[in-house]
This record gives C-alpha cells, structure tokens and sequence, in this order.
DNA sequence: CTTGAGTCCGACTTATTTGATCGGAGATCA
DNA sequence: TGATCTCCGATCAAATAAGTCGGACTCAAG
C-alpha cells in the first residue's frame, strides 16, 4: 500500500545522479544526458526521458538541447525536497480522492463523511515528512527524520 | 499521488461507524450489518462487503452470521491503528516495489541502487505516523501527531 | 424439525490507471 | 549543411482497482 509510482522511482535516482554528477565530482559542470543515466541503471530510455521532461516543465531541472546536450540541477540539492520531486511527477498529494476540494467536486459520502478531518491530518503529516527531506539528505546518509506521537513518544528510529 | 484505495477508504469509515455505535451510543451490545453501514454512506453493498470480510478474516471485526447478525468490534477501538487497518485491505506497506526483499526478488536497478536505504527511511516514519494513531483518535478529534525533522525545528503544526 | 430470511464468501467482469513505446519536430554544435 | 541530441505529442499494452454476480452457510422463528 501507498505506494510510488516507479516513475517518480526512476525521477528520484536520475536527480540522485546528476546531483551526484555535479557535485561530488571533479566536474562540476558537466551535462549528463539521458541515455547514461538509463543504461547505469537499467531503465527504458524512452520513459526516462519522459521523466526527465516532466522534471524540467517543473523547475527541477534544466535541459540544455542539441549535441553534448542534457541535464542540470536547477538549483541546489539542498533545496530539492523529496515532496517537490514526487509532486512533479505524480499529482499533488492526497490521500482519498476528496482530499482537495475543488468546487462541484463532491464526495458522495461527503455529507456524513467521518474520517475526513482525521486523515487530512495524517496527510498533513506525511508531507511535512516528505517536504523536510531533501536531496542532500539523500546523498549523504545525513539526517535521520523522528516521529513524536503521543503514543510513542521516546521511541527513536 | 499516494493515493490510497477506495476500499480502504471504505473500511475506515465502516469500522469507525461499528465504533461509534459500539462505544458512544446506549446500545453496547448491538451489531450493526452490512446494509447499514452501506446505505448510511451511499457505499455499493457488495464491495462493502468484500471488505468487511477481508477485516474481519484479518482479525479487525467479529462476524455473526444469520438473522440479526452483522459485525462487531474485535478489539477496544484503541488498540486498533490505522496503520493495521489499512494492511489489512491493502497489501502491507512499502513505497517501491522492492522494499520487502524476498528471496530472487530482484530489482534491476538493486546494484547500483541509490535510493534504497533513504527511502526506506522514509517508509518508516511514515509506518510509525500510521501506526501510532488508533480509530480511537480518529473519533474524539483526539491528538495531534507532530513532527520533529533537522530542517523544520521547532516548525508545530 | 423445517423453513426461510439474512448473512458470509469466493469467483467473475468491467473500468481506470500505470508502464512502456513510437515517430516526428526543433535546437545546437562541428 | 549535416549529424546528433533533446523535446513533445499521441499511441499501445499491461497491471491494478472498482464493482458485480451467484452460491454456501447460519441462525432463529414457527
Ligand atoms: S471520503 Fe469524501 S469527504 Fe470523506
Ligand atoms: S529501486 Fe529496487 S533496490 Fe532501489
């Protein structure tokens, strides 16, 4: 359950790359196209670069066309949040199909709906989640995220 | 995007209803059927029922069956999170496809994989989160779950 | 004991989403 | 100019979820 597409997959691992590419190496400028990033890790090429342009439409990442083309961070790792990354691809966050009301839009079990309030919470939580971890986090095995719930509170990791 | 199904959905709503009536009204003992529960939030019987028999055969609910039979509260509506829930319609957690690794269940990209361990991280917190709110709190607009990460210190709410 | 209303339960069909693919237009550098 | 590479739309196929159907079982009243 809740689980991620593999294109978001696929979007996490190449911006884990070209993250990678262009800052722990010696060569900070360089382009990274995508058919190296397809073939290192064994995704389709063409999906990937579907992928790749879903991410540049949403800021992530800069195109550059034509030869010694491709791709670059368009700003710092450190403000790339997992959250960013995934809304890109997929759609905004929700958890039921009634999660943002749009006008018209209603749920037929809106009107005694009782779990809407409470999982919009969890919700809540979960992007908070998301939104505080960032590509660097990813990168460097860094920061470790801790819960505090009434219930478990004191449990660490 | 982490959506979850429309049958877990359902099943949220069904149990706190069986709660409610179990708990908040004079009629203790009372079992409340399929049909109820279905008409009260304009849910397709039939699917309703699927999921009901999936709670009850993973230990959530009691089913009695015949006449005035229906279902009933396993347990007290404080030792059952949402979390389990949750499992019980959907499979069990896990944000990629290769979270659980079983035996020969290899992921292609598992090599040069640069998101595993991250990831799974992140699946973690977000067990907890699940698993550390009950349908209890879910009733009473009991508790607030709050997060604790490096970035957002001190951020409530 | 018989009967029948009411329920549980599994198999089946249909609809929606996701994964993957193809072909062409536009841009850049040698 | 010409070759190479990215960008972008439309399209096809597979997987999953949503919803439906009919039979088996259980209890309680008569
Ligand atoms: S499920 Fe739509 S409002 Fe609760
Ligand atoms: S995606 Fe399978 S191991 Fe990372």
């Amino acid at each position: 359950m809740l689980k991620i597409s593999k294109k978001a997959d696929y979007a996490l691992m190449a911006l884990q790359h070209i993250a990678l590419v262009q800052f722990g190496d010696v060569t900070p400028g360089r382009v990274v196209n995508t058919k190296e990033i397809a073939e290192e890790y064994n995704i389709p090429l063409e999906l990937l670069a579907k992928v790749l342009q879903a991410l540049s439409k949403n800021g992530m990442i800069e195109s550059h066309n034509g030869p010694k083309g491709g791709y670059l961070l368009a700003r710092n790792a450190s403000h790339i949040t997992i959250a960013q990354i995934l809304e890109s691809i997929e759609g905004p966050l929700g958890l039921t199909d009634c999660s943002h009301e749009k006008d018209g839009d209603f749920c037929m079990q809106r009107e005694h709906c009782n779990i809407r309030t409470p999982l919009l919470k969890v919700q809540d939580s979960i992007y908070q989640l998301l939104n505080s971890m960032t590509l660097q986090d990813m990168m460097g095995g860094t920061p470790l995220i801790t819960i505090q719930s009434p219930s478990t509170q004191g449990v660490d990791r």
